[in-house]
RNA sequence: GGCCCCGUCGUCUAGCCAGGUCCAGGACACCAGGUUUUCAUCCUGGCAACGCGGGUUCAAAUCCCGCCGGGGUCACCA
C-alpha cells in the first residue's frame, strides 16, 4: 500500500475521535506520566503503538503540547526517544476518555532487563535481555538495565561488570543503566533505599500493611505444623489481628518486626493477562500476607521491584516464567499503592539439554554466557539462536539478521511451553555464520584463539588457515583442536591415521615422493596436486595410494583440509621432516 | 502437597485464538546415496509427532471436560 493511501485510511479512523467534543480540561496538566486507567484494553500493545501521528492536529485539551508538530510514521527508526511519535497529545488525564486513539502513542514503550549480579550472565537472562530489547528496538522503545543488586553478600563489583560486558558482546547495551544514566536513576537498587523508604512510610500511612512480629522461629514452627497437617502453607495472620494497643506499645518498646501486606480478605481472585500466557488466574484465598520489609528495615525483592518499575515508568515486563507467580504478589502491591500495573509477558524457561529443569549453572555449565565467548561462537549466531529459543518468525525462517530479528520480532509469536537448550541448533547455526563470513573476518577471528596457544601464525599463513578450516569449524574456538597438527610437531599419531602409515608399500610411496615436493612450490596448491596426479599415474597406482600416507604422516590424522593445503601449511621443511618420520613409524 | 504454567517428530518449532485445504509443514540431529584425496561443505532422498480418554460437530492437532505427564513456585533470596 502507497504510504499516503495508508496515512489517509490512519485519518479516516482518527479524525471522527478528534474532532468529537470532549469536555473542556481546566485541571492543570498533571505531571505524571503514567497511563491513567482507561476503560478498554489498556494493555494491547497493538493498538498502543499504530496509531500514526496526524500533523498538526489539536486535541480539546488547551495544554500547550497539545498540538502534534511531529509528522506522520511511527514506530521505527533508531531515535528511542521516539520520533514520529507525538510528544504531547492526550497527556491530559482528564480528557483522556476522548482521546484514547491518540492517547497510547505518547507514552513511549519503556522495558528493563533486572538481573541481580551473581557473578555470571544467566543464558536464560541473556535471552530475556535480548527479547526485552528486541521489542524495545521494534517499537521505538527504551531498553532500561536495572540491578537488582540489594542483596549485599552477592554484590560485587566483577558480577555487575560481567553483565555490563556480556550484554555489550551480545550488543544488547541499554539506552538507560547505572553505566550509561538517564532520567530514572539510579539504576541500582543498592542506591534507591531511600526512594524505598518512603514508599513504604506512604503503604504504612495508607494503612496497607501491618507489622508482624512473629519471630523466625514461630513461623519455621507454624510451616512444619502446616506440613505435617498437609495443610495449606502461608502465614496464618497472627499480627494481622492484633489488638491496637498492644501494636502500638510493642513498636514503642522497639520489639523486632517485618511489615507484611494486607491481602484482601474477601475471595477475590487476581488476574494476568499475560501477552504471551493469556488471562492466568489465581483465587482469593490463595494469597498470602507476604512480607514487604523485613526486621532489619530492608524492603523484599517484590516491593523494589514493583516500585522501580512505576518509578521507572516500564510499560512492558518481559521477564522468565518463573517469576510468575510474584506477578500476583507484585499486582497486590500495585493496588495497595493505587498504580496501574504495566503489561507483563512471562517468558517460557529454558530447561536444562536432557529437559531436566531450568537451567542452572549449578548442573549445566551451558547456563553461563561466557562459556559461549570463550568457545568462540559469532555474536550473531548466538544472538539469532537466542531469539530462536522461543520465539519464531513463522515456521520457516531461522537465520535471520539483527535487523530481521528486530522487524519480525512479536510477543504474540512466543510460545508458552518450556524448551530444551537446543545446542546442536547452536553449532549448526554458529557454523552457517562462518561459513557465510569472508575469509578475512574468520582469520580475525581465529587469531586469538591460536595466540592463546603460543602459536604463531602471521598474515599468509592466517589466511590460508583460516581458507582451509572454515566450513569445518562451528565455533571459532574449534581451530585450536582441529589445527594443533598445524602448529605442534609432537603430537601424538591418531590410531587410525597409523594403520594408514602401515599399509602395504606406504613407505615406499612416500619416500619415491620426496623428491618431487623438494622441487614443488608450495604456495600452488593446484600444480601441486597435478604433479601428485601425474605422480601417481606413472607408478600405476590411485591417488589414496600416496594422499593418505602423506596425510598421516603430515598431520597425523585422517581428517582435515584438504593435503595440498596441508601440506602449505606445514611448510616444505617441516613435511619433509615430518614424512621421514613417517616412514619410519611405517616400517617399524 | 497447595497454587500456577505447559504438553505437535529424538530436539527447537509452524499450525490451535477465527474446526475442513494437515493421513500435520520447516529446521537441527540421525540414516542412506551423490560430489570429493580424507573430513567438512554442498546436493538428493529417508526416518520420525498431534500424551491418553471422553464429549461437541457432518468434520477436531485445533473447541469443552477428565486423567496422565513435565515444569515453575511456595524465604525476613532475587
Amino acid at each position: 500500500m502507497p504510504a499516503a493511501a495508508e496515512e489517509q485510511s490512519w485519518a479516516a479512523f482518527f479524525l471522527p475521535l478528534l474532532v468529537t467534543p470532549s469536555p473542556p480540561c481546566s485541571t492543570p496538566r498533571p505531571s505524571i506520566r503514567r497511563l491513567p486507567v482507561l476503560p478498554h484494553d489498556v494493555q494491547d500493545l497493538d493498538r498502543r503503538l499504530q496509531p500514526p501521528c496526524l500533523p498538526g492536529t489539536t486535541t480539546s485539551c488547551s495544554s500547550p503540547t497539545d498540538t502534534c508538530a511531529v509528522g506522520g510514521g511511527h514506530g521505527g527508526g533508531a531515535d528511542v526517544s521516539g520520533a514520529g511519535i507525538c510528544p504531547g497529545v492526550g497527556r491530559c488525564s482528564q480528557c483522556a476518555d476522548a482521546l484514547q486513539g491518540v492517547f497510547f502513542m505518547t507514552q513511549p514503550l519503556r522495558v528493563r532487563f533486572a538481573p541481580s549480579p551473581t557473578g555470571y550472565l544467566h543464558i536464560g537472562g541473556a535471552r530475556t535481555a535480548l527479547f526485552n530489547w528486541l521489542l524495545a528496538r521494534k517499537e521505538g522503545g527504551v531498553f532500561v538495565l536495572r540491578m537488582e543488586d540489594t542483596d549485599a553478600e552477592r554484590n560485587t563489583e566483577a558480577a555487575r561488570e560481567t553483565i555490563f560486558r556480556g550484554l555489550d558482546w551480545l550488543g544488547l547495551t541499554p539506552d538507560e543503566g547505572p553505566e550509561q544514566g538517564g532520567p530514572f536513576g539510579p539504576y541500582s537498587q543498592s542506591e534507591r533505599a531511600d526512594l524505598y523508604k518512603k514508599h513504604v512510610e506512604e503503604l504504612i500511612a495508607k494503612g496497607a500493611v501491618y507489622p508482624c512480629f512473629c519471630t523466625r522461629e514461630r513461623l519455621a514452627e507454624l510451616r512444619a505444623k502446616q506440613e505435617a497437617e498437609k495443610a495449606d502453607l502461608g502465614y496464618d495472620r497472627l499480627c494481622r489481628h492484633l489488638d491496637a494497643a498492644d501494636v502500638a506499645k510493642r513498636l514503642e518498646e522497639g520489639v523486632p518486626h517485618t511489615w507484611r501486606l494486607k491481602a484482601p480478605l474477601d475471595a477475590e481472585g487476581l488476574v494476568i493477562d499475560d501477552k504471551v500466557r493469556g488471562r492466568v488466574e489465581v483465587a482469593g484465598k490463595d494469597i498470602e500476607d507476604i512480607i514487604l520489609v523485613r526486621a532489619n528495615g530492608v524492603p523484599v525483592y517484590n516491593l523494589a521491584v514493583v516500585v522501580d518499575d512505576h518509578l521507572m515508568e516500564i510499560s512492558h515486563v518481559l521477564r522468565g516464567e518463573d517469576h510468575l507467580t510474584n506477578t500476583f504478589k507484585q499486582l497486590l502491591i500495585y493496588k495497595a499503592f493505587g498504580w496501574e500495573p504495566p503489561v507483563f509477558a512471562h517468558l517460557p524457561l529454558i530447561l536444562g539439554p536432557k529437559g531436566e529443569g531450568k537451567l542452572s549453572k549449578r548442573k549445566h555449565p551451558e547456563a553461563a554466557l561466557e562459556l559461549y565467548q570463550q568457545r568462540g561462537y559469532p555474536t550473531e549466531a548466538l544472538v539469532n539462536w537466542l531469539a530462536l529459543i522461543g520465539w519464531r518468525m513463522d515456521g520457516e525462517t531461522e537465520v535471520m539478521t539483527r535487523e530481521e530479528l528486530i522487524r519480525n520480532f512479536s510477543l504474540d509469536q512466543v510460545s508458552a511451553g518450556g524448551a530444551r537448550l537446543p545446542l546442536d541448533k547452536l553449532d549448526w547455526l554458529s557454523g552457517e555464520y562462518i561459513r557465510n563470513m569472508p575469509v578475512s573476518e574468520v582469520a580475525r577471528a581465529i587469531r586469538p584463539f591460536i595466540q592463546s596457544q603460543g602459536w604463531h601464525a602471521e598474515e599468509p599463513l592466517l589466511l590460508t588457515l583460516a581458507e582451509a578450516f572454515q566450513p569445518r569449524i562451528r565455533a571459532f574456538g574449534d581451530i585450536v583442536d582441529q589445527a594443533a597438527w598445524v602448529f605442534e610437531d609432537k603430537e601424538e599419531i591418531e590410531p587410525k591415521a597409523l594403520k594408514k602409515l602401515k599399509k602395504e608399500g606406504a613407505a615406499d610411496i612416500l619416500e619415491a615422493y620426496i623428491p618431487v615436493l623438494l622441487e614443488a612450490d608450495f604456495d600452488d596448491v593446484e600444480a601441486m596436486e597435478a604433479r601428485a596426479r601425474a605422480f601417481c599415474e606413472e607408478r600405476g597406482v590411485g591417488l589414496g595410494a600416496l594422499v593418505h600416507p602423506l596425510r598421516a604422516s603430515v598431520t597425523r590424522r585422517t581428517a582435515g583440509p584438504g593435503l595440498f593445503d596441508c601440506l602449505r601449511l606445514v611448510g616444505k621443511e617441516r613435511v619433509i621432516r615430518r614424512i621421514r618420520e613417517g616412514i619410519e613409524r611405517a616400517r617399524s
